[in-house]
DNA sequence: TAAGTAAGTGGGAATAAGTGGGAAGTAGAA
DNA sequence: TTCTACTTCCCACTTATTCCCACTTACTTA
């Protein structure tokens, strides 16, 4: 279970260094896609494969189930993470998440996400200011 | 069943003595996250496997759902507890919940919840004052 | 009341993680 | 074929984290 905040930088060759908690969970290889809302998604192999075929079993009728595929496939790309825990971003999906210097890697349950530093605080701020739909959800979930 | 208010410190490492009391029940690993109110929750790892699963149930489909999950996924920690009883916070949920020098332990039946000493002092002043709607309430609940 | 024990706090040393830079290898173009 | 540009791999430095030990205070028991 990937859970989690952390921040990085992401330097003059789109480096990024995975934080040591999500390695041994992630793997050699990883599939980085952009994401919904300004962020990148980061999945391991395995969950990739999962989403691949509900995907390709979505009926390609649907305009927007075509789009929203094409969006998810032609923007994935396979990465490996180094000696030392770094993966490389290309600069496509760098510049989608409009990625500079600090970014924030979160685990969100089965994925990663890489947010820009920025992007990240304000979202999060929004979020937060919204004490009435979290608290109704932490209901459902059964913590209150 | 967690109860009591417990006084102590967290220090430039960010570590906060767990009361005494409350380790034979919490066991050797917790989960924190933010709570509401500024404060954070602490889980046992069996409470925390509950609201995983809810959690995960939930499609990607819906921004509100992602946002949620983004919340409690991201803004939670596995931490352990040291060989004196003690927990490390990281920085993002030590400033969420404005710990400084003085904090605050409870137990809220299952889960255990950290405060601002300040925070908590003038949280339960403003409870203590509406003790009429309270007792109101626990008569409905049966307890009065 | 005094002594022993448990709990809480603080600090220091060893280790790991993150960042940046450089060298070697590869591919492409002139 | 040779030079240049780019990529990938590796090394080293700095900063952060973790683990361990010691001191003090509070509590308990004789």
């Amino acid at each position: 279970m990937l859970i989690g905040e952390y921040t990085h930088s992401i330097d003059d060759k789109n480096r990024i260094s995975l934080p040591a908690k999500f390695r041994a969970e992630m793997g050699k290889k990883i599939v980085v896609t952009p994401g919904l809302d300004q962020c990148l998604f980061v999945f391991t192999q395995k969950e990739w494969k999962k989403i691949e075929e509900k995907l390709s079993q979505s009926s390609l009728g649907q305009a927007d189930n075509r789009s929203f595929n094409r969006f998810m496939f032609a923007g994935a790309v396979e990465a490996d993470i180094d000696s030392i825990g770094r993966i490389l971003i290309p600069d496509f999906l760098r510049d989608r998440a409009g990625l500079k210097s600090k970014v924030v890697v979160i685990g969100v349950s089965s994925r990663l996400e890489i947010w820009n530093e920025k992007t990240w605080c304000e979202y999060k701020k929004v979020v937060e200011k919204q004490a009435d739909t979290l608290a109704e959800k932490l209901g459902q979930v059964g913590v209150l």
